[in-house]
DNA sequence: CTGAAAGCGCTAACAG
DNA sequence: CTGTTAGCGCTTTCAG
């Protein structure tokens, strides 16, 4: 309805007084033409001003010139930087991206997955949010291994069969312990990402096993899980503070939790870092505005980005490569959250 | 290549021992078909796992069941926002959305409309980047208005011919700088969004409608221009205060540009609001979380965008209704930079 | 009420 | 080197 007069590759031949297929050959550079024939189909290109339909051209060739990318949330502070990144590589190759968010429910995630095969997307980036404990998810995931629309993982890494690109959740948290430990902390809590999930699980693996190395107990009521957002780690540390434990320090699965559990610190009169440190995970520009700054660690979210597009168009091009894990590395960033002398410069770039 | 095994409607005719047509009526219930046959082909599609193709299904009908947003900026604060709400409403009535950044830069936006012109999307959402004043603008404006795809403007409602939803940009800033004047400020600094784009140009004439009707001189030297980013804000006003003429308040044309003021002001020893008050634009979360919080008008950005897509799908189902312009009111947010009384508690909603 | 057949715009054998 | 033709999967007249 919207295009009615678009010109059509016919349009073109019947100007350029050549067969349809002519035309097509020199738009594709499929096939040599001779020079006269060449040179007419380009200027009835020119006058007719005519575009190949994508539609018609995907039917045949089944390329869409599409991907797809499908993340938990479209507006949190973490996503859109990735977003942004592929959505520049996407574009210096030709392709288009659509957007889909599935708010963590695992059933908006299928549904995506659902839509997508029929739609004929030339590839998925996906940032899951399977349950990795839930046996029922296993099925699901056989699914996604047996899709025939390359796809890969990013954030959480869920079959071993699909490309991905990860960080280093369990050193990194047990980095962040670690260093916590080194400042003297002995009763560090724990507000932990949803363990459900693969990342949150990492984490929390790496807070443990740095404990435990240290030969420090590992205590159950020292650790509590929020939901990613700012408001979930204010609540938590809240539930922390009535539980009248020791506390010292607290690490956070990830900074918007921890901007929350500094702003409830704060409120509760308690100084950071004397009587409690805090340290997040992911270094998203707020985490530097906030007094006190929080101490992190840095996620290369913008390289991220470009090796996830950069697997999935090698697959695309490549479907029998074999598959690959990249891990990225963080490191540790030291604000006054742990450090009265910790940088306190504000991240301007955003 | 991706789909090798996927079900055609052939196969599920033949299962059902039915024609295509038949199942093409009873799928899109555009005919009245027999229980029996009915029954067979939903079973059929049941047992085939069969999805209708909607590539093939646009070739014919021309609808493509997407929409595109074209913004400057994925991974700034204020869009993902809008993305986020035009995505929810977009993905109920069964669309997919892809999205394209301009970054500010004129020819990126013609590029996507071309794209977008033969890739046959069903609506376009766009945040244009036209510079109001370039004469040449005009060819192009016309041609937004002379295409065959839906459009609707947010935030810049460049032409009267489409339909748009923006702020009350003027207004806001004058309310803004009224205030600061209500406060005593008499030495009034303004530091401008992009004035040859629609948004900037109309806020910076509230702050100078606003001088005038309280009679306080308009001095060049007291107005800046940034490029939107909180960046730009720091520069400004290093700026500003380099050129030693008396400031007491300034005026930002939005909120990243406001927090880098804020800091350049801190780092020069003059305090909030006593010396100079700050006051921005937009409400973005960073700026509840900075010391001093940042006073701003109010941008309700779910509306935005819930109402962009409302216009849309209406022009898509009712190419010719009347054109319309939506523009929302913002409103005065009190926090400390204007006010040491005023506002400090984090706005956790992120 | 049902099905055969003609395309939507384009690509890719296959002949010439 | 060029053109004819057969579809891609689906919708939609138009007969029956």
């Amino acid at each position: 309805m919207h295009h009615p007069k678009a010109a059509t590759i016919k349009d073109v031949a019947n100007y350029a007084k050549v067969s349809i297929s002519t035309v097509s050959n020199v738009l594709n550079n499929t096939k040599t033409v001779s020079k006269p024939l060449y040179d007419r189909v380009l200027e009835a290109v020119k006058v007719l001003d005519y575009q190949t339909n994508p539609i018609a051209k995907g039917l045949k060739s089944k390329v869409t010139n599409t991907i797809s990318i499908i993340i938990p949330s479209i507006s949190s502070v973490f996503f859109p930087q990735i977003l942004s990144t592929i959505h520049v590589e996407a574009s210096k190759m030709g392709y288009t991206v659509s957007i889909f968010e599935t708010r963590e429910i695992l059933q908006r995630e299928k549904d995506c997955i659902n839509l997508l095969e029929s739609k004929w997307t030339d590839g998925i980036i996906l940032s899951s949010c399977v349950d990795v404990e839930n046996p029922s998810s296993k099925e699901y995931i056989q699914k996604l291994n047996a899709i025939n629309i390359p796809i890969v993982c990013i954030e959480a890494a869920i079959s071993d069969k699909l490309d991905a690109v990860i960080m280093n959740n369990q050193e990194a948290i047990y980095t962040a312990t670690n260093y916590l430990i080194s400042l003297g902390k002995k009763n560090i809590a724990y507000i932990a990402a949803p363990t459900r999930f693969y990342m949150g699980k990492h984490r929390k693996e790496g807070y443990l096993a740095a404990l435990s190395d240290s030969g420090l107990p590992i205590r159950e009521e020292y650790i509590i899980e929020g939901d990613y957002t700012p408001k979930s780690g204010h609540m938590c540390m809240q539930r922390l503070l009535a539980r009248m434990i020791p506390i010292d320090a607290v690490v956070v699965g990830n900074d918007q939790m921890a901007v929350g559990a500094i702003r409830c610190i704060k409120d509760a009169k308690l100084n950071i870092p004397e009587d409690i440190a805090v340290i997040g995970f992911n270094n998203n520009f707020p985490s530097s505005l906030i007094t006190p700054s929080l101490s992190t660690m840095r996620v290369p979210k913008e390289e991220m980005g470009a090796i996830a597009f950069d697997l999935l168009l090698n697959r695309i091009k490549n479907p029998d490569s074999p598959i690959k894990l990249v891990k990225l590395n963080s490191e540790l960033i030291i604000r006054e959250s742990t450090d009265p002398n910790g940088d306190s410069s504000w991240d301007l770039n955003w």
